[in-house]
DNA sequence: AATAAAAATTAAGGTACCTTAAGAAATAAG
DNA sequence: CTTATTTCTTAAGGTACCTTAATTTTTATT
């Protein structure tokens, strides 16, 4: 399931920014081991996560690196991480790409899309609370490993506000 | 740019169920001219719009279509449509299509990918005002056809706070 | 044109979630 | 083991946005 050119992996120490706001990112960044995060930080200055790539998966700029513009948005890690550094992942190259390679993207792609669009309808539809238990629920691992002010962030809430929903949850 | 199996164009009068929460999804609809939308209902019955597609885009629910699931989501029309009913858009026939043809969905997926990023981006970070103001922006031409409920809908707030904001927005 | 139906506005009161700030608990570092 | 740093919790007060309900405006129907 390799279509693309990697380079050698890095061991990437817990708290590096990879991809800064502004950057070129030349990069997508394949996770073998720890944990990295994207993220957008907002006109206060407060931090928004958009992904968390525990090992296996892929994190980049989509946007920069396809179209060659400035990134919108910060990657670093959370952990001590091994990463690969995947180049080229543009569309003209999408042509040197074989059939199989291209079905197996399609897959990726798709699937993703199906995960995100799941995200925002929890985003339009349900309670902060709702979206802290979907969230423990789809990914009980991450639930393990990250502090809380992350999971806050990731579902849209501040860290003090997740504290007293786990409160009431724990309370029953 | 077709890929797929289209059958003959069908005009759908406005206000028209085309997918229902439950139904097998056997169709993706390809607008030709009018505007669908997709949407979910809460638990209180009320709507949340996924997508507007109006002439030149194609609507889905993309996993029950890929993975033969019952739909999670409702499609309809706002206006009078004149659909394509594209068919077998499933795992299997990837391998049947062409290159160019992979690399053109490819880039259909990536493209919508980002798109809804973005939009992930405003529902965490900005405010009901902020996300109107980029509503009017990315879409201007949604905008002079659409009824403002949806456009609340799909921003996240009700159709009242969007009056508020609009008045606020007016007064300066 | 008249009537009905749908969409938009307005306003009052309510709730989910935020801000600030301080302290407690857990983790990391010396 | 001790101290420093980060994370988590708690609480009080505030704000963005919601609910309900009534009214006006716009659009559709006969």
């Amino acid at each position: 399931m390799e279509h693309f050119k990697i380079s050698k992996t890095k061991i990437i120490p817990k708290g590096t920014l990879l991809l800064s706001y502004g950057d070129i990112c030349s990069y997508g960044y394949k996770v073998e081991s720890g944990c990295l995060k994207s993220y957008v930080i907002d006109s206060v200055g407060k931090e928004h996560i958009l992904q968390f790539a525990p090992e296996g998966w892929i994190i980049a700029d989509l946007d920069g690196f396809t179209n060659k513009k400035p990134s919108q948005i910060f990657i670093d890690s959370i952990e001590e991480s091994t990463v690969s550094f995947i180049s080229k992942f543009n569309y003209e190259d999408l042509n040197d790409l074989d059939k199989k390679a291209l079905v197996d993207m399609n897959t990726k792609y798709r699937n993703n899309l199906i995960a995100t669009h799941k995200r925002i309808i929890g985003l339009l539809s349900a309670t902060a609370k709702q979206r802290y238990i979907d969230f423990t629920e789809t990914y009980p691992t991450l639930v393990q490993r990250l502090p809380l002010k992350f999971i806050a962030s990731y579902i849209g809430i501040t860290p003090e506000y997740l504290s007293d929903i786990r409160r009431k949850i724990a309370k029953k």
